[in-house]
DNA sequence: GCATCCCGCCACCAC
DNA sequence: GTGGTGGCGGGATGC
């Protein structure tokens, strides 16, 4: 039985022939003529008047977690066109959300159209060995222009780009506000070696092409609770994201802070810290925790740490954005 | 006007 | 040649 209430049952097949009422046999030719004919009967569907947001990656990859949930019990074998059916969106929409939740190996592609879903069992120790790999390739060194970008990766760059995205989160300390832009400029392999093969006006496509996908990869993030999209006031104009996932649960689990954070923000966001872990509880939980917003930010959709004044928010946001951009202009290009 | 990101073209690869 | 997969960017949409 499907989960999705607007599917209850499969349609009715038909075999051509008692559509057409005909008896006799047709040539593929004539069978082709007779379906346009069919198909031809039937009123044209009015255009989708399907809002644009609910069409986005983040509602999509919500959509499919109410099917294959985080929380899970064993693994599951998910076909992915009768998936995409299901969801009613194309399959191309489907390889986006998989390939970044196999990236965080919630999933593992078993054969053509088939993945195996594990959910977010292995997802806590597959964090920590991001976290890991982000020190190794030195990340938050190359955030502030200090180390050498990672080398840009061969295969299967959506995942690459996703884990890797995540690592800049899992390297800094907890609450660090990171932007799409600084992320690209991370991210992207901008080496004296690439930049005399691109031309400026190549460069710039890749470098939208980059945020592009980081904007994908956010929405499917923060669709399992891994990040918050931070946006929506006169301070920032352009989202910053925040780490929310399963590391600041736990006290045993906590990242160790490095020096020099990004933005100073650790110092009103201790009682955050606290607040239990809803990696696994999907969007709606943490929806419920800020159901009715009281506040002007929180009306504005931001995520402020409790008992933290409006004012002082916005505050925190104004030294973040001067630390963005301090940040940003300072970067050495290597 | 600009940020956001859906949509689908098409290249690549395995068979 | 065919079909599955996924990189990529045009351009629609919302603010």
């Amino acid at each position: 039985m499907y989960e999705d209430d607007n599917i209850t049952s499969t349609p009715k097949r038909y075999a051509l022939t008692e559509v057409t009422n005909s008896t006799s046999y047709v040539s593929p030719t004539a069978n082709l003529k007779l379906l346009t004919n069919v198909a031809l009967q039937y009123p044209t569907p009015p255009p989708s008047t399907v809002h644009r947001k609910e069409k986005s990656l983040q509602i999509l990859c919500d959509k499919f977690l109410n099917l294959y949930p985080l929380h899970g019990n064993g693994t599951v074998e998910i076909q992915l066109d009768s998936t995409a059916a299901r969801l009613g969106v194309e399959k191309r929409r489907m390889y986006d959300i998989i390939n970044i939740l196999e990236a965080m190996q919630c999933a593992v592609h078993k054969r053509k159209n088939t993945y195996l879903w594990h959910g977010g069992a292995r997802l806590n120790s597959f964090l920590k060995m991001l976290k890991r790999q982000g020190e190794n390739l030195k990340l938050s060194e190359a955030l502030r222009g200090r180390a050498p970008k990672p080398p840009a990766p061969k295969h299967k760059t959506l995942g690459v780009l996703a884990q890797r995205f995540l690592m800049l989160f899992l390297v800094e300390p907890p609450n660090t506000l990171i932007n799409l832009e600084m992320a690209v400029s991370v991210l992207i392999d901008t080496s004296n070696k690439s930049k005399s093969v691109l031309s400026p006006e190549q460069q710039d496509r890749q470098h939208k092409s980059k945020v592009r996908r980081l904007y994908d990869i956010a929405n499917v993030f923060i669709s399992i609770g891994l990040i918050e999209k931070v946006s929506g006031n006169l301070i920032l104009k352009k989202p910053v994201f925040k780490y929310v996932g399963p590391f600041k649960m736990k006290e045993t689990e906590k990242v160790v802070c490095t020096p020099s954070p990004i933005t100073p923000l650790s110092i009103l966001d201790t009682h955050q810290q606290m607040t239990p872990c809803h990696v696994f509880a999907g969007k709606s939980k943490r929806k419920l925790e800020f159901a009715t917003p009281t506040t002007s930010t929180e009306k504005l959709g931001l995520t402020t740490p409790p008992h933290t004044p409006s004012h002082k928010w916005d505050e925190i946001l104004l030294v973040a954005d001067m630390e963005l951009n301090r940040i940003n202009s300072g970067v050495v290009i290597i």
